[in-house]
DNA sequence: ATATTAACGGCACTGGGTGCCATCGGCAAT
DNA sequence: ATTGCCGATGGCACCCAGTGCCGTTAATAT
């Protein structure tokens, strides 16, 4: 009683459309064109005046299966959240703990920026939709969150040696979700118009600065060193900030872990 | 037609409830009963499971009445969220930029700590019911996230003169909410048995002495003035900032601004 | 006493989201 | 090729949040 290929308002795809199988493939492949119908939608008439109903009549399937595809309309719009989440969770497990914390936050960072620059279209529209519609922005700001107190729990466990390492993890995420989102909506305004990446490298060079000095500092609490430090009040902060890596890079090889 | 007082499923006020007139104070009153029965009703069998229908039941109204008072049904939960931005943004407009921007958002985020505690019983209410309900905890994610736009702004007119302003604002503005939430969030699972007002300055004293060091650093960067620090590594990072912040008070009598 | 106005009640309606069941297509076992 | 299993689908009924509309009511002004 169906009748698949019968209305076809939208004219995005003339062909067949056989069903495509009840096989696993065929199942990713109508995610696809649902999530795509839906964009065009939104682009087109606007997120609101869209309905299930519009989407799920333009690929030609009954709105129940929408449901089934996408918890919600809004989920059409962030479709693979969860699965970067999750891959950002496996990411920084896998991250053995030789490394730094903050070097792998950082790196992880990164990770996060590149899904956004592996798809600049989708992410330009996306940027677009979250900037006009509220509660698409509100999901947004939750996705963000959800990054944010992933880096916590992994800084968490790797500062739990310090007194203050649930606030310090809590703040230190923070601040390196900051700068993500500060250089990725930067990225976005201007259209995708300079390397994102070497940007954030940057911009948390700079910010965790701070952190990764006051790490190091008391990495060699035990040793009872004396620091001197000589500093024209002139000198950028930068300067000041690399000289004391350096100054801390040498107490580290003459003496400690 | 309407029974007013007909139904009175829920047992919480037996008294006269003389339609409280239309007057501008009856209108508090009622929205004032609203949330109270919103909330025991949350409490008693679940957000989810509780339905505007039965709110307004128990209060006696109609249902139409109800979204005359609150946007949503998520909104009852937050009745006083968008005047409490309001105010926050005030108190930041109001702040003449004759103190040190830290300073003016420092003191904010205790103004809206102070709020929290103003009414614990309240604030332990919902903080039980946002851990609890998923679109809850989105909705404070967001309405926290507004907190944190408002600090951003205010600090990017702040450090309009800083090359990395909007930066340093983002990073700023996110690390002083998040140890706001941090404070917060232990207050309230403690049940509020400590002093979270003191909790909160001491911890923003220690999170935020890296950006008072470096802005009052850059601050001097006119005088040419050379610094000399001397410090055993054993030393306390805390120390360490307080002398470091003394010197600078020093420079400051000796000198500048 | 009457007009005005702000708030309320009720009704119908839209639309997101869910539960349920019949059905269909692929796939493996026989 | 036949049979049976199973996942995916369609459609239906249903719940509920939220909105537009209109008639009504009560406080207030004149």
């Amino acid at each position: 009683m169906a009748c698949y290929i019968s209305g076809m308002s939208e004219g995005n795809s003339g062909e067949s459309k056989p069903r495509a199988g009840r096989t696993a493939d065929g199942r990713r492949q109508l995610r696809g064109a649902l999530a795509v119908a839906a964009l065009d939608l939104f682009a087109a008439k606007g997120y609101e005046s869209t309905t299930v109903e519009d989407i799920v009549a333009a690929v030609g399937v009954g709105r129940r299966t929408f449901f089934r595809h996408f918890r919600s309309k809004e989920e059409v719009v962030f479709p693979d959240h969860e699965e970067r989440l999750a891959g950002v969770v496996r990411e920084l497990d896998d991250a053995g703990d030789s490394e730094p914390p903050m070097t792998v936050v950082c790196r992880t960072a990164e990770t996060v920026l590149d899904m956004y620059l592996a798809d600049p279209e989708v992410s330009l529209k996306r940027f677009e939709l979250t900037r006009q519609v509220p509660s698409l922005r509100d999901r947004e700001i939750v996705s963000i969150d959800g990054y944010q107190r992933v880096f916590a729990r992994y800084l968490r466990r790797r500062f739990s040696e310090r007194a203050d390492a649930k606030l310090r993890a809590a703040v230190t995420a923070a601040t390196v979700v900051a700068t993500h989102n500060h250089v990725l909506r930067r990225w976005l305004k201007s259209g995708g118009g300079f390397d994102a990446r070497a940007a954030l490298r940057e911009a948390l060079h700079g910010v965790t600065a701070d952190d990764t000095r006051v790490s190091a500092a008391e990495s060699t609490a035990d040793t009872d060193e004396v620091v001197v430090g000589v500093v024209r009040t002139s000198t950028s902060v930068h300067a000041v900030r690399d000289r004391i890596e350096g100054v801390l890079r040498e107490m580290g090889g003459n003496d400690s872990d």
